[in-house]
DNA sequence: TAAAAATACCCCTAATTAGGTTATTTGTAT
DNA sequence: ATACAAATAACCTAATTAGGGGTATTTTTA
């Protein structure tokens, strides 16, 4: 494969160590070659329109910008980037900022050259390279609590509140008298043991109602 | 490995020749075997507490109850079973709401022996096994829109708005006037093009604005 | 056939909301 | 250094909503 033909990675890692022994690693694939290889993120933002980066492996923990705001930034100046987070933590908020700030895979800086290349790959084929660790935490966010104390009824209400529907709004896209939606919404309350359409909503996420 | 330590699965499939193929694949494993392989949810649902399944592979189209509802009452009624939705497709809405009924692997049915064994590993070693786009169909779906019309600010009082917060609450929260929070919202209206709470937030999460 | 869920109405008061307009201070690019 | 954007703040008004307290009927479901 001709060296035109390999995709473009940039390395953002304070440690030389590490950053070296990835840089090697990258460069021993066919199909990627390391463009730059950075210590901190200000350089490798400032440097994103001469790199051309087609993936980016970001450590989270750096001197000034860290990972998280790097990912939002290289996402905000140059999209077509796909960014990797690579960091010793598998700490579930980590892990949710860096994917809302647009990074596209999770993994460990324990990871060996095979796993890496792996990363590297799956995420060049459209994917999103995870741990096992990583997927769990991501799929576990989005199961909703079966044992909700809220009947099916309840629930839908509570849905149209997060919604910021009012009252009336509920009444009407349900069918039901400005009564009823109140009536649903004063049982919904007890049952929480909350006072307020804010308090409900906090407690719905907190336990996953909806 | 004694068959006492096999994990337990039992398979949902209304198509009798999958369902006797993806049997005799799992009975094919040292490590797993089928207790029960069922045409339909309700079958399946009554006999839980007989089959105690480990993992249950699930498709999702099937007479009567659909995999998405029957995989909501499986983690209602044998929370310990985990369920693998089994499926022709990778329709996005699918995908979520499979996921929120409780479901903590995806693959597709085109997948061959080997590529079910190890979604089956996957999950029995805490993991969620994902094809390729349905891992990033989850990922992206946390990405937030790095081109926000909105500023700072604003999107940080949009955030204190999905939470239900009052402009007084947000006035304090934010170390601000009243005055000013209600200014800031009426500029997020104008930027959204919308004139109240409810159409805000609809937006927002349209536009993965926060 | 009970119990739970969904429906509906009454009364009450305080607070929020949304629209319109103007203006000052603080930051940030060019 | 100077624009321009962002963040801050105020005043006015009127309609709507929100939350609390009670009671009661019809469906569903266990």
């Amino acid at each position: 494969m001709a060296i035109a033909f390999k995709k473009r990675v940039v390395i953002v890692e304070d440690d030389e160590e590490i950053r070296n022994s990835f840089t090697l690693i990258v460069n021993s694939s066919p199909k990627f070659m390391v463009i730059n290889a950075y210590g901190n993120c200000e350089k490798a933002i400032a440097a994103l329109n001469h790199d051309k980066p087609e993936i980016v492996l970001m450590d989270i923990e750096l001197p000034g910008i860290n990972g998280i705001k790097g990912a939002r930034s290289i996402k905000e100046k140059y999209p077509s980037a796909e960014v990797i987070m690579v960091t010793v933590y598998e700490d579930s908020d980590l892990v949710f900022e860096a994917l809302k700030a647009g990074a596209s895979g999770y993994i460990t800086k324990s990871s060996n050259y095979i796993e890496l290349l792996t990363a590297l790959e799956e995420i060049s084929r459209g994917g999103a390279p995870m741990s096992s660790r990583i997927a769990r935490m991501v799929i576990d966010n989005f199961h909703v609590n079966p044992n909700s104390p809220l009947t099916r009824r309840e629930t839908e209400i509570l849905q149209l509140i997060s919604e910021g529907k009012t009252y009336t709004q509920i009444s009407e896209e349900l069918f039901i008298s400005k009564e009823t939606s109140k009536t649903h919404i004063k049982n919904i309350y007890s049952k929480l043991q909350v006072n307020s359409k804010a308090e409900a909503l906090a407690k719905a996420s907190q336990e996953k109602l909806i």
